[in-house]
DNA sequence: CTTAATGTTCCCCA
DNA sequence: TTGGGGAACATTAA
């Protein structure tokens, strides 16, 4: 459900709210939701919250909280809990609830921030973007995908940005020029930081903590568009798949 | 009934 | 070692 605007709209309001308050405990309502007892940051008090990709971190003074939301996790500040609550999270003057419906996500429990995943797209720079694409053989669509590469970005941002760079999702890595690369890296900046504008976007799931829904899906241009015209030639997108993903794009502007 | 869904991970093969 | 396919995980909606 979340990529990296949701990701980054769901701590811009939860810093505020969480920074400074004691945990008083935490109740999991789902064994599956965590294996390392996250129990055990009762006690502790949230000094950050921050986001790591897609992903978010929230720091006590000794190690922190990791809340992957997989495809349908939710983090809710002050919300009754309902039948896909998988975990409680009591703090000094409010509540904290992880929803999860397909239960993919989960919590973990680490000493320290997490690290080993590729550079936030957001800060790295566009020499430093290119080198690490050159440095790739596989499919544009397969590349933004992988964490590794850059985190963040995932099926519906990487279909948005793809278009927007005039990039065919199958496009070898390998093939791309170097000044094409550079484009992808700018588009990649302005889209995600357009979408956190909106709030991120809102398909099936995504509300932000306080229940709100996103309105960046409402200026995707390719991505659950299949048949309707391409916004900038009229030609209709299409569908296909890649990287066992569904993917978006127009065959007529994203040349192969 | 079948398929797909904002994700990750593991196993297998080239 | 890298890349890629497929399955699995759990649940809902079209």
């Amino acid at each position: 459900m979340p990529e990296l605007p949701e990701a980054e709209t769901i701590v811009r309001s939860l810093r505020p709210r969480l920074a400074g308050r004691r945990v008083l405990s935490v109740r999991l309502l789902s064994a599956r939701v965590s294996r390392d007892r996250p129990e055990r940051i009762a006690g502790q008090t949230v000094r950050d919250v921050r986001r790591h990709g897609k992903r978010v971190w929230l720091a006590f003074d000794t190690g922190g909280l990791l809340v992957k939301l997989g495809m349908t996790g939710r983090l809710l500040a002050d919300h009754p809990p309902g039948p896909y609550t998988r975990a409680r999270i009591e703090l000094d003057g409010m509540t904290l609830n992880f929803d999860d419906i397909r239960q993919f996500g989960s919590l973990q429990l680490l000493d320290a921030e997490p690290a080993g995943m590729g550079p936030d797209p957001l800060e790295i720079s566009a020499e430093e973007f290119a080198a690490r694409l050159r440095g790739r053989d596989t499919q544009l669509k397969r590349l933004l995908l992988d964490q590794t590469f850059v985190r963040g970005i995932g099926n519906i941002y990487a279909d948005e940005a793809l278009f927007r760079a005039g990039i065919h999702p199958l496009a070898r890595t390998r093939r791309l020029g170097k000044d094409r690369a550079l484009r992808l890296h700018r588009v990649l900046i302005e889209l995600l930081e357009l979408a956190i504008r909106h709030r991120g976007s809102s398909i099936s799931d995504y509300v932000d903590a306080a229940g709100e829904r996103g309105g960046f899906q409402s200026l995707h241009q390719v991505y659950g568009r299949e048949g309707e015209p391409c916004p900038a030639c009229g030609a209709p997108i299409r569908r296909i798949v890649a990287a066992q993903r569904g993917t978006h794009f127009c065959a007529r502007c994203q040349r192969r």
